[in-house]
DNA sequence: TGCCAGGCATCTA
DNA sequence: TAGATGCATGGC
């Protein structure tokens, strides 16, 4: 019925939402003042929040989420996955198991991959939280509009005949001409998700290091967040720290297809327990 | 007021 | 080829 908001209750199993959305994973969330979350993904939009050991989603603009878009945010919150029996293998490591210890609410997102390309662009040299601020300008100036006065990030058409002058607003710095550079490969066809998904970990990094901006680091964050690459690790200066403190021998002995999903609990216990 | 930020491009030796 | 430096901006 249109204006009502229908809510769904879906089993959290122990996942922390709050810790999820601004672990520095994704730049697409806000909280609003009556505490719900919003997020975007893709053009669709969301708003959540966690009672208990469930999560409350709702459709921003009223009414229903149709049974499409509930399937999308399960996979996009990777709500299917075991997270109880992967926590127990990452907690048979010593020092992994102080990193669960600390941050095992958190879930890896499986964001889109424009969204993630976009995010990470801003994250070089900058700050969580005004990542965050940038990405919000960039959806609010340029992205279309959507139900509940969220905007989904600009599609790669909106911003490729665009100049660097042309996104001044956002405060991107020497950021805004990554973002235009981006735009234009992915507009003009030389550079696809889906293209990126028919590719090896190696090809796929190599492929996006040509976008400029891209560095290794950016790469593998695209990777592992926006392509499911769940093996991919990136190297950032808190991982880099937390191996010399934690792991000296080397990435603890992580089953296939999760050392991305370890690498989330180990930066977080970095960010938080070693000196600034 | 200065340092630093989920880095990268460019310059220099 | 490896190491050093500059980059825009704002939070702390």
């Amino acid at each position: 019925m249109a204006g009502i908001t229908k809510s769904y209750k879906v089993a959290a199993d122990g996942m922390d939402l709050e810790a999820t959305l601004f672990c520095g994973q994704s730049f697409a969330w806000q909280r609003q003042e009556d505490g719900l979350f919003a997020g975007v993904a893709g053009t669709r939009g969301l708003l959540a929040a966690q009672q208990g050991d469930e999560l409350i989603l709702s459709n921003p603009g009223g009414g229903t989420l149709s049974d499409e878009d509930l399937a999308f945010w399960r996979n996009y919150f990777d709500l299917d996955r075991d997270y109880g029996a992967l926590l127990d293998r990452f907690r048979g490591d010593g020092a992994l198991a102080a990193c669960v210890a600390h941050a095992g609410g958190i879930r890896v997102l499986r964001q889109p991959f424009w969204d993630t390309l976009l995010s990470f662009l801003l994250s070089q040299n900058n700050h969580i939280p005004r990542i965050t601020a940038i990405a919000k300008r960039l959806r609010e100036e340029f992205g279309e509009a959507l139900p509940g006065g969220l905007h989904a990030f600009p599609a790669p058409e909106r911003l490729a005949p665009l100049a660097v002058e042309d996104l001044a607003g956002l405060q991107a710095g020497y950021r805004a001409k990554y973002l235009l550079d981006a735009a234009r490969r992915v507009a003009g066809g030389q550079l696809s998700g889906q293209a990126l998904a028919a590719l090896s970990d190696s090809a796929a990094r190599e492929m996006l290091m040509a976008i400029s901006g891209v560095g290794p680091k950016v790469a593998d964050c695209v990777l592992l967040y926006g392509l499911g690459r769940r093996d991919v690790v990136p190297m950032d200066v808190w991982i880099k720290r937390a191996m010399d403190r934690l792991f000296p021998g080397g990435m603890p002995s992580c089953a296939a297809g999760e050392a991305g999903l370890a690498q989330q609990y180990i930066f977080c216990w970095a960010r938080d327990n070693l000196p600034k």
